[in-house]
DNA sequence: TCATAAGCGAGACGGTACGTCGTGTCTTACG
DNA sequence: CGTAAGACACGACGTACCGTCTCGCTTATGA
């Protein structure tokens, strides 16, 4: 896979490479990452390898980009008035993509044990957009006295879209609306506002 | 891949068995699972590709018993006489394991989205058994009054290991002690133990 | 191949080692020499690979065996009181045992290619014996006077039964019995005739 | 192997076929068909089973080329004036053919029992060809009232070139200049003139 | 207006791995 | 002991995919 992945510069892409891409997801999905083939997506889109190589080097930089392109809307921070509110939004959102993109991410994840580039654009996409929404989240909630600086802990800060990525990747238990709610009231919450003076 | 898989019925798997995944399970974490051959594995260990297909009827199967031999021996319970001491003894060999599995994990992952049975045979070896431990776990909190009953939760029952497999699969922030520490410190036992007495 | 073939060496053949022979050449009619294997055999007879490899030390072995054991009968002297109707006999044995033979012997020729003690072996049965027929009709018609000693010749002595077998093996004109009359009465008999006191 | 035969249609071979098939007939020559593997002909071609497969469906389809590519020139219709030099003329280039071809043509004959089609390709190639050479030899002969038009008979106008075929492919004594002059000499111009004013 | 080039579809190519099957050797367990 | 059963190392089969490459054909600009 080339390594500097110069592919994930930015948005501008054609709406034939759109299509490629959406078409990438789709065989995705439906056949995991082994059985996908470069050529089946071409074949598909009435394309050439050619003009599929031409954009992206390999079928991991072509996966790759098809996950980013997946991904790239959302992440847009809610801002309902509390601290629960944001927290149970940024829940809510992060259980829908993680489902709607559970096949395309363990495909991801695969690819990234032997390509360091990736590991990074993983970061990117799909934990440091979400720290930084929390950032904001947590910050608006320290302004309105509802928690205290000092218990954001910048070690933990992903638990609640971490523990949920987990629940839909690995385990068979895809997270739920309940399931943000509870880690919500029952452990961030009083994690956040215990001994609030501490 | 074969959706019976008559290869996880049980132990008594021969020696020689075990020295065959052991190959898989080296050569998985130096190359990746795409790079992975059943060929090279067959080479490296004098064996024929007719003998690695006779017992694992895919590459897919092959991985899959190799990454359950790899992590069938661990999740024996700890027993430290606190429940603190107990969560971090989980948390440090969750992480434990975690670090050593993750290649593996990943590519057992990316199967798991087109087999069913895979899926069940993960949740057996990675989280049932870890939740059976946490259970012992709580259940003897709870004997010696630290917890109250009510206060576990079926929902987020993993929510600790199921957080550290996540930092070690898919963030680029593997977990530490002090990841650990500050998780069960900070969030776990304060919602264990919070209104004690509801 | 071994080539000592100590197999060919007579005729005491178990009653069993018979039935893998007949199986052997079911096969071999049916699915060709490539497309026959030892194993099939085997499973056919309830014999085990090993019970094969022990009688006829390979594949080729055993096919030679068996078209041996399938040409064993045959090749009796006829007797009809003259030289035409000895030879049109003769035309007619070769005709049916070339015809029922024809895919074995296809085989064995295959193999002789690389097979030198096949090759002597295969002269033994269907040439030699041949030879030794015509030689008796041959001298019997010398001796009732019907042609001249000198008309006999040792290059071609195989022509009658060698063009039948070619019509079998080669051409797609399977030999009739007015392939022999002609043969007989236009070629051969002209020929072994004229100018008798040459 | 594939009944339609789409590769026997013509002649305009690519350079590059006609190399892959002068080495398949080399190491068919050297090691026989069923020592002969279609990846060391790839190999030896520096070109990849895929290209081998994509002209060639199968094996014996390879083979059955390479012996057509091998056999296509030759049949030139020989003019020596005479019956007598013509016959012999095409009994020698019989002979070479025959030679040189032996163990391929082997091979193809045992392919032969198992597929319809190529049955005929082996006619055409080496029995029409002659068959059309050997007409206009026997119609020049009988214009230049050599022979009777009568004395011809289509049931074994291939005597000549089928007994030499048998003698290079089944009998272990290859024909020579003086099997074919014995031959033309002392049977095919007796029987052709005998009683020529019949 | 036309040519020169850039992008595209189609698909051949050298490789490499897959998963299957056959050969010939060997071990085990039964009778 | 001979046999049935079948595991085993080896290696070929025929398939599929990767990533590179050439072909023509279309289109789109620039002289």
């Amino acid at each position: 896979m080339s390594e500097d992945m110069p592919e994930s510069s930015g948005c501008p892409w054609s709406e034939r490479e759109a299509e490629l891409l959406a078409i990438t997801l789709e065989l995705l999905r439906e056949h995991g990452y082994d059985r996908l083939s470069v050529e089946a997506v071409a074949i598909k889109a009435k394309a050439s390898k050619a003009t599929m190589y031409r954009r992206w080097p390999s079928k991991a930089d072509l996966v790759l980009a098809a996950f980013i392109e997946g991904t790239r809307q959302s992440a847009v921070p809610p801002r309902t008035g509390s601290l629960r509110g944001d927290l149970l939004e940024i829940g809510r959102s992060t259980c829908e993509q993680a489902r709607e993109h559970t096949p395309t991410m363990r495909a991801v994840l695969n690819e990234m044990s032997h390509s360091p580039g990736l590991q990074a654009v993983m970061q990117e996409k799909f934990v440091l957009q979400r720290k930084l929404v929390l950032d904001g989240v947590l910050a608006d909630a320290v302004e309105r006295g509802e928690i205290d600086a000092a218990a954001i802990n910048e070690e933990i800060f992903d638990l609640l879209p971490g523990y949920l990525v987990f629940r839909a990747l690995v385990s068979d238990r895809p997270p739920t609306e309940d399931t943000v709610r509870i880690l919500v009231d029952d452990v961030l919450l009083p994690s956040l506002t215990a001994r609030q003076g501490r």
